[in-house]
DNA sequence: CATGAATGAGCGTTCATTCAT
DNA sequence: CATGAATGAACGCTCATTCAT
């Protein structure tokens, strides 16, 4: 099994995932673009799902060691949460396939528990932003798990939202929209609804 | 064409879709579990496509009105959007294919377009009832639209999520988990953030 | 079974098959046309090809009734002929749903049996005719049976290729090139082939 | 892709649409003649559509070939006539499902600009015999391509008929009587005729 | 290991016919 | 007689997977 042939299969799945999508992208399609039989994929990743579950593993690595390097960088928590939220929007903006399955549970068991597991990294990092705020008396009350899934449904709602947004706005423009967003989290939007609520 | 085969019909495919989604799930199954011929089903829908529209558009119908009923005996805003939110989760946990063709905009363009419009509709509800609030001096400042938006990703992102909280949550404690957000977002979570960023 | 819905079917039938021919013309859309319930149909004319049976049956009566008394009122024999070829053809280019089948022996066995029946009649037309030509002296040989054929053939050949004459010529072109060809047929194409050769 | 499978699917094929034609014939059936899956038949011929494009043109490629050939042995145009009907005949009455395609302009568009071109093909064989004929001075006028239609439509018309014609006579009288035809198209039926018309 | 021909269950759709009302 | 809802076999085609070479 020589490595390079893998990488081959992969990086002319991985063009084709971005254009099509799995769902539409063919295993003859894949073969064809990487160059090699079609049972050859098989020898290599079993089935179509191990192709995607690959990729995405590899895609999602290689990721999660950017952001986490990047977040090294900056000290300020509030600065840190938008970092990474915008580096996640862009990681998932440059693989729409990744974010199909990350976001809309799209294929296998596997593929799914991936997701999940993915998630669930994500949330620690922002968990870990959180409490290092709270530490550093950022954050006025202790219910930082709470916020923490907030942020982390803001961002999955938004980009949820992207191929919605992505026909009427520029890329920067929803970036700048991320960042307000967590920043109008932080804040709060009302003013007599903490005193009267909470 | 009898009304009560129509809903047997109907009925049948949603159970059908509710356990494995309309893609999944054949024509010949709705068919048997309806009891019918296939062509019946043709004759009354005219597509699988059409069964699909016609149950999606009769249980957003149902839940709108009495969604919008409901927001009419509440005069608070803040307690207007969580009712709504709410609301809206409970209507699509009850229907996850739902839920799947609203969120993830699957299915062909026909039920995108329902799907749109009804986000947009319910961008309007919260949009109203967040004009509602600053007419009341409730909210601070004047980004009425921008905190739409984020109430609106909040909830996506929350259902989203929705399969996977199920495993380890009551669904009592995700519509108080709901409540929480929501009120979280008003009040704002930090301390120093609003006075450096905005 | 009143005569004027049996009428009104056939007539709406008629319209069809002259737009669409039988074969794509559903029999929901003769009932609909007709302004009947689709069982009636089935009433009157047992399946759809008994439709198309007693519209041609009809059509083809009515056709032949007008060709004779077209043809008593010519006494020559070649101007009789040349009558009755581009009566023919015009009857066929009229109805091109009975040229299909009259031509290519489109339909059911009984179709089949009534297009067969035609023909053979139409052949005794021509025979007739050559008969009464032989009579006159106007014919030298006395391979009427041979003429007679070649006549039919002829006319035939010309009313398959209609579809792809009408493209590039007028209505009026072939109605010449038909007294053209049985002119032609007549006084023979070569010199010296008669002579070697019969 | 082995050449004889391809061969068996293209003569189980061809059984099948001599018996039935093309369009009575259905996918399923031709696999299961042919011994082979259907997904067979579309890794080798792409649609049912491309079999009966392939088989069609095989045959008349086949067929062009040996009426090119055979022509070649005879110099007198009128014997190169006969020669060409008669073939063309027994190629179009070996393969009924082709004389469909060809006379009737059946199937799809391919199909049809098949038979179109291969009628073109005919008609410019006939044409050159012409030619040739009218340079030999053996035709006495210059419409050679009024005659040239003539002998197409008539060995159409009499191709048309034979279906009704093999219930009642041998293949060797119908093809007596096609060089018949074409030398009584040379010698012309009639005597007063053509003085008194052209 | 590599190949790619072979597989076949599954898909949504059509439409002439039937038959209970 | 009239109705039209119900029928279901048949259609051409797809594509992830298998397996003999």
């Amino acid at each position: 099994m020589k490595a390079t042939k893998r990488r081959n299969i992969l990086a002319a799945a991985e063009k084709l995932f971005e254009r099509f999508g799995p769902a539409k992208t063919g295993v003859d399609e894949i073969a064809a673009a990487a160059g090699v039989a079609k049972g050859t994929l098989y020898n290599y990743f079993g089935s179509k799902e191990g192709i995607v579950r690959e990729l995405i593993t590899d895609k999602i690595g290689l990721f999660e060691k950017a952001l986490k390097a990047g977040l090294d960088d900056i000290s300020d928590p509030l600065e840190k949460l938008k970092s990474a939220a915008v580096e996640r929007f862009r990681f998932l903006h440059r693989s729409p396939y990744i974010a199909a399955i990350i976001l809309h549970r799209e294929g296998d068991a596997t593929s799914r528990e991936l997701a999940s597991s993915f998630e669930s990294r994500q949330r620690g990092i922002v968990a870990r932003i959180m409490d290092e705020a709270r530490r550093r008396g950022a954050i006025r009350r202790s219910d930082s798990a709470g916020i923490t899934d907030g942020i982390i449904y803001l961002l999955k709602g938004l980009e949820l939202s992207l191929k919605d947004r992505l026909d009427s706005a520029r890329i920067e423009d929803i970036e700048a929209e991320i960042t307000r967003l967590i920043t109008l989290f932080f804040s709060g939007a009302g003013k007599a609804a903490g005193k009267r609520n909470l």
